[in-house]
RNA sequence: GGGGCUGUAGCUCAGAUGGAUAGAGCAUCGGUUUCCUAAACCGGUUGUCGCGAGUUCGAAUCUCGCCAGCCCCA
């Protein structure tokens, strides 16, 4: 509601601004410091006393006095050297968000929205950094189904089971292990597959780093065996893919995360998705064959000339950027291809980039070809999971893929150069629309500090232990694993909730201790903004206090436990009279309840700026402030024992808002809050 | 060599579109429980917003230069 009633202050100024001074302003809108100065303020007087040349608190003062009344709005006043703060009808406020606390949040884009995210590689257990993706992923994809409009939002797995990683394990396995293909399809049946691999892959990287040349002799076999399929070594890469596969959607289904489809390269080269995008692509002359310089017999994508068509876009006139034109065309000609992409190798082989464009190309409809699909077995929780498949497809599948007019690739930001080639790929095949639908949600890793990295007992050099975090490697096996997370936050939150509820059954003990487990891990990763690297340590992850998802569940749960108890007494549902909102509203203690009110109403916001920005985080930061609102208001007021009814039903009434606001919030960020904690 | 990201309190981080006294959490010190759950609340302490210029009525935010760290491409 915040949002609606900003966004018609901001046009009934800009319209009122037009008429009387001729002037088109883009008007924005800011959040006063205290809730005494308004809820919204705008800045505009002070732009306006530039072109006017008058003092700006005259403007404003004539602006206030002379503007239309607003629906919705009860006065606008000038406030400081020329602020123009719009005071809400506290009581209209309140009704209009108890009857929209149902309906979306935000206006949508509609249409089809395709998510990709999670996309391990299939040939080790996940770790903490696969599980940010993961809950980055599913967030903005719960928060994108939220909004209103038609929208279809479409979960993607990508799955590379025919790659480097997968064919190092396989070496790991035939040559370390000494296992053949029965073995090892023994070993992938036990719960604990995507742990042993974790070690194999650790084993065998090690392996293949002592003899480069041997290395390459051994990739090359194994890779070859597996894309051509067919033999016993490709077999075994596909058992070992599956079955990890399937470890990793129990891991993620433990935080709530489930998918649509899982697209696997297996099918994107067994269907030869990528000849079609090939073709397109020479045909549009987007890639050219090199034919000098060290790239020769190499298929290029050139440099884009990002710099010079940006530069020209914003001012033509200015010599500077004649000048800086010439000398970037200079020096494309000294520096030959350099900037230019390597698409298509001189040995033949196709780069990740060329499979990217192509599987990009298909999810917008664009490549002219789909694939099969059928049922993937025993996906967990009860929703319907399919897989590509490049024979003997369930004619039943949905449609996937085309035509998406959004999508998100959530991909940490080390990728980001490639996704961006891909971007001008789709640009270069005349997609340009397409291109700007191209969302990549870029993330900074998740690394260990030095302190937990020696905690797991990794040796640290010198230079490592005095930075701020360490990387983690699955090469050398380095990492914290999502389910030994998972493990430790659910014995802690376990044995937490045993000692506050001894006489909870243990079920619900441990339902319990899950909600907050999981409410612990996805707010935890969620609070971060994107490009914030997390250096991760147990102690953080494991706090229940303070800035936390257990903080903000208990907001909820405590809300519960009054309604609870309102039931048990047998507390009326009072209809609350407008006097009596009015009266409470404009009392002493009425700005402390109206701003519980207003931050209640401004789900919309948030929700609205973190698809603007990209952003879960501000989902995760209203939710947090939300709890904390009504943790203030929770200790001012005493809401069963209040002695005036009314009141006390206007208490209960806002509370009750706070419980729905606040549930949603936390429902996109995929985090339920127990019964009782 | 080219490109990207980051630098804000002792620590970890917010500060979208430039705006009013730069905020949270943690840590630390002190206080609050006969009362709807103390995983909570209240109070104290903590700042050259990396450095320097510029644009502006106004800059943590925009521009340029420099320094430091991380990443990508070659």
């Amino acid at each position: 509601m915040y949002l609606k009633l900003t966004k018609r202050f901001r046009d009934a100024l800009g319209a009122h601004i037009r008429e009387k001074y001729g002037l088109d302003i883009a008007i924005v809108t800011e959040r006063p410091p205290k809730i005494e100065m308004g809820e919204a303020a705008s800045p505009v007087s002070f732009e306006l006393a530039k072109r006017l040349k008058r003092a700006p608190r005259q403007i404003a003062q004539e602006i206030a006095s002379s503007l239309a009344p607003i629906e919705g709005i009860a006065r606008v006043e000038v406030a400081g050297a020329g602020y123009l703060n719009a005071y809400f009808e506290r009581a209209n406020f309140l009704l209009y968000v108890q009857r929209e606390a149902g309906s979306a949040t935000a206006p949508g884009r509609g249409g089809k929205i395709i998510v990709e995210h999670t996309s391990i590689n299939p040939n080790k257990a996940a770790h903490i950094g696969h599980v940010r993706n993961a809950v980055l992923g599913d967030t903005i994809a719960r928060v994108l189904r939220h909004t209103g409009g038609a929208v279809q939002v479409q979960v993607q797995n990508y799955i590379d089971n025919t790659g480097v990683q997968v064919a190092d394990v396989v070496i790991g396995f035939v040559h370390m292990e000494k296992k053949n293909l029965a073995q090892v399809r023994e070993l992938a049946a036990q719960p604990k597959f995507d742990y042993l691999c974790w070690d194999v892959y650790a084993r065998a990287a090690q392996f293949l780093e002592q003899d480069k040349s041997r290395a390459a002799a051994l990739r090359g076999e194994t890779l070859k065996a597996i894309e051509e399929g067919g033999g016993e070594v490709a077999e075994m890469g596909m058992v070992i893919a599956n079955a990890i596969v399937s470890l990793h959607l129990r891991t993620m289904a433990r935080l709530g995360i489930f998918y649509e489809l899982l697209a696997r390269e297996s099918e994107i080269l067994h269907l030869h998705f990528w000849d079609a995008a090939f073709e397109q692509l020479k045909a549009a002359g987007a890639i050219l064959l090199a034919t000098t310089g060290k790239m020769a017999g190499c298929w290029i994508m050139p440099a884009k000339e990002k710099a010079k068509a940006e530069k020209a876009d914003v001012a033509s006139t200015e010599s500077l950027d004649a000048d800086a034109n010439e000398s970037a065309n200079s020096d494309s000609d000294e520096n030959a291809n350099n900037q230019d992409k390597i698409i298509v190798r001189s040995n033949g082989t196709v780069t990740y980039v060329g499979k990217d464009i192509a599987y990009q190309l298909w999810k917008f409809g664009l490549l002219g070809k789909d694939f099969l699909y059928v049922k993937w077995p025993n996906a967990p929780g009860s929703h319907v999971l399919w897989s590509t498949a490049s024979e003997n497809g369930d004619p039943s599948a949905p449609i996937f893929g085309a035509p998406g007019t959004w999508v998100y690739n959530v991909i940490d930001s080390r990728q980001a150069y490639l996704q961006d080639v891909v971007k001008e790929g789709l640009r270069a095949l005349g997609h340009s629309k397409e291109a700007d639908h191209s969302i990549h949600l870029a993330y900074e890793i998740v690394a260990l500090t030095p302190r937990c990295a020696a905690e797991m007992g990794y040796e640290l050099s010198p230079e490592e232990a005095k930075k701020p975090y360490v990387e983690v490697s699955g090469r050398k096996g380095f990492g914290v694993k999502a389910d030994d997370l998972l493990d430790k936050l659910e014995a802690a939150t376990l044995s937490e909730v045993q000692q506050r509820h001894v006489d909870m059954d243990r079920e619900t003990q441990r339902e319990t201790g899950q909600k907050i487990a999981v409410g612990a891990l996805r707010f935890f990763l969620l609070k971060f903004t994107r490009n914030a690297t997390i250096a991760f340590d147990f102690k953080d992850a494991l706090s229940f206090e303070g800035e936390t998802g257990p903080y903000c569940q208990y907001a909820v749960v405590r809300i519960r436990g009054i309604r609870r108890k309102g039931t048990e007494a047998g507390a009326t549902q009072m209809e609350v009279t407008q006097e009596t909102v009015a009266t409470l509203f404009s009392g002493p203690e009425g700005n402390g309840l109206w701003e519980l009110v207003v931050l209640a109403g401004s789900l919309d916001m948030a929700v609205e700026a973190a698809i603007k920005g990209q952003e879960p985080a501000f989902v995760a930061k209203f939710a947090f402030q939300l709890a904390q609102a009504f943790n203030l208001f929770y200790h001012h007021h005493h809401i069963l024992s209040e002695a005036d009814e009314q009141k006390r039903a206007f208490l209960l009434r806002l509370t009750e808002l706070v419980e729905t606001q606040l549930v949603r919030a936390l429902d996109l960020l995929g985090i339920e809050a127990p019964e009782k904690m």
